[in-house]
This record gives C-alpha cells, sequence and structure tokens, in this order.
DNA sequence: GCAAACTTTCAAAAAATACTGAAAACACAA
DNA sequence: TTGTGTTTTCAGTATTTTTTGAAAGTTTGC
C-alpha cells in the first residue's frame, strides 16, 4: 500500500475539481462547490486556512463562501475545545444535501418566479382580444406546472430517507 | 378596450425580463431565456430581424441564443411560403418544455457527474485504510443517488402528459 | 486596559462571460 | 456569373462575476 496515500489525494482532487465545474453549471459558484465537495470527503473538520491551503484560495474568498454554504445548510460550524478557531464540518448524508438543495433553489427561485407569473396572469385575466386570452393561458399553465412541481418539491424533501425508497420502488415497480 | 394591447405588450415584457432573471440563476444566458420567453407568447412564429428589435440586441447575440434554442428542442425553425428567411415558433407545451430541459441537462451535467464518480470510485475501490474506504464510499453513495435521480428524470421525461398527472395524483393521494 | 487570535468587510484587480458589428460565407434567382 | 438577401463567424469590447488582500472589527485571555 505504498501510493495509497498518493492516490487518494489524486482521487479527491479529482473529485473537487469535478464538483466545481458541475456547480458552475448550476449556476452555483466554482469556489463555493470545491469546498463543498473538499468538506464532503474531509475525515474531519476544517478551519479556514487549512480551507484556503487546500484549494490556494485567499481568505476573503473562502470565508464569503464558507458562510454562504453555512447559509445554506450544507456545511455547519464546528466549535473544538481549546481552539478559538471555528471550523467546518460537511453534511455527508446524500438525501439530506439533496433535501436542503431543493429547498434553498425553491426559496430563491421557484417562488420568486411564481410570483411573477400570477402578476403576469392578473395583469391580463379581464383581456377579451385572442392575443390578450392566448397570453394570458400561456401564464396560467406555467403557473399550474410550476406550482405543482414546487408543492412536489416540498413533499419530497419532506421525506424521510427510508420513505423515499419505498416511494421510489413503488414508482419503479 | 382601449388600452389593451398597450398593457398585453407591458405584461409581455414583464414575463420575459423576469424569464430572462430566472434563466439567469439556472445558469442558462439571460438572452437565451428572454427569447424563449419572447418567442413562447409570440402568437406567431418571429425572423431573427423581429427579434433583435424586440429585445434591442445585436444580430449575432440574437443568432447565436437562436441557435442554441434551437439545439435545446425548445424552438423551432418554420420555413414561410414566398419568404427567403428562417423563422422560429417556440414549444409552447409546458409539459413538453419541461421534458426537454430535463433531456438536456441530464446530458449535459448529469451523465459527465456520473463518470467522474464512477472515476473516483475505481480509483479507490481496493483502499485499505480508514479514509480511503471512507472516501470510496461517499463517492459510492453519491454515484447511487445520481444515478437513481437520472433514472427518474428519464423515466417521468419519457411520460405523456396525461400520465405523469395520473401518477402525480398517486402521489398526492 | 492591552494584545493576540481570529472573523468580517470591501475597494480594487482579475477573470469569465456575453454582446456587438462588420466581414465572410452561403444560397438562390435572374 | 453576378447580385441580393440571408446566415454564420469572430475579433474586439463591454459587462458581470469572482477573487484578492489588506484594513477594520470582534472576541478572548491576561
Amino acid at each position: 500500500m505504498a501510493g495509497e496515500v498518493l492516490q487518494l489525494e489524486q482521487a479527491r482532487e479529482e473529485f473537487v475539481t469535478q464538483w466545481g465545474v458541475m456547480g458552475a453549471q448550476w449556476g452555483i459558484n466554482r469556489t463555493m462547490a470545491q469546498i463543498h465537495a473538499l468538506l464532503m470527503t474531509s475525515p474531519n473538520a476544517m478551519s479556514t486556512d487549512e480551507v484556503m491551503e487546500a484549494l490556494k484560495i485567499s481568505r476573503g474568498n473562502a470565508h464569503t463562501n464558507l458562510k454562504e454554504l453555512v447559509g445554506w445548510g450544507l456545511i455547519r460550524i464546528v466549535i473544538k475545545k481549546g481552539e478559538r478557531k471555528e471550523f467546518f464540518e460537511a453534511e455527508k448524508d446524500v438525501w439530506e444535501i439533496f433535501r436542503r438543495v431543493a429547498r434553498e433553489r425553491k426559496r430563491r427561485e421557484i417562488d420568486p418566479a411564481l410570483e411573477t407569473l400570477r402578476i403576469c396572469k392578473a395583469a391580463t385575466a379581464e383581456m377579451t382580444s385572442a392575443e390578450g386570452r392566448a397570453f394570458h393561458d400561456q401564464m396560467n399553465q406555467l403557473e399550474d406546472f410550476v406550482s405543482f412541481a414546487s408543492k412536489m418539491g416540498d413533499r419530497v424533501a419532506s421525506m424521510q430517507h427510508g420513505k423515499a425508497i419505498k416511494l421510489a420502488m413503488k414508482f419503479f415497480g
């Protein structure tokens, strides 16, 4: 098992890099995704300085993104006895990660979109022209769909892992 | 019904603007989302020049994003008799829009992520250290989850609208 | 109180991304 | 084949986003 430590380090680096790329595609800042990947695969909680060192980033950058991750509920602050600085540790359960991302994206993206759709719908509710009615109808369909998806998301996100698995089985069965 | 035309125009503009903001948050370029919103709410197919005029954007920008939308399968090219230029018209059915976005994101984002997870998993499969095994296990859990979600997506996206509604009812019931 | 250890903020710089406009390529009709 | 209408490309520019690094702020122990 000579090079095992090295090999592990490489695999982890690959994972951190790719998770960063993925995050960027999903509209999440690359560094934030990388820190998340780093902490998800860290055997122990890390300090800001350790994160800075591991990813070769500045203090400000590390700080901002760590706090952002805390805001998403994807990592938490850990205080070690006898240490003055904060350490951070990631939620590792994938189902829990999924639930938190889902909840946050709903709050930030789905809900405002719904609001817009409602406004556009209301503004054209009384229209009599064919074009006006077509627009109103389109808004209506979109709103129905998005609000349905939103409820669906709530429902899934509030499930326990075991329950979700069961449901999924039913779905495929 | 004096100001109806004006009011409709305003509602539509609001929708186009907000859809653009939304798209940007989802990692889709703002202009692309705006063109999509514009065409979704257009009573008829539009030419590149009409899109340029409506959104006050350059030809290059309009062209690139129109083609990108065609690539996503969200709009299609329409040829009108007696006209030499291309017109574009959007898919308006929300379920169909959802299916196409889902398929495309899966192809572009989920599949490559899975590939990375598999690589990282394989690279650490034989490790004996606690850290190595913990990492491998984490990759495994992630891969299970993502590939499950991916299959789930396939399944939903291949359903007919009616079938999906039925399933959803069962889900909520 | 002061000093050390640590966190937070933010203006400026760098990097990434999107957009423009004009030129080149293409397609078709005369 | 030449001219006209149209699409495509792309170098340069503008905008947006991210990152840095240093200063300001906070907390704690003595």
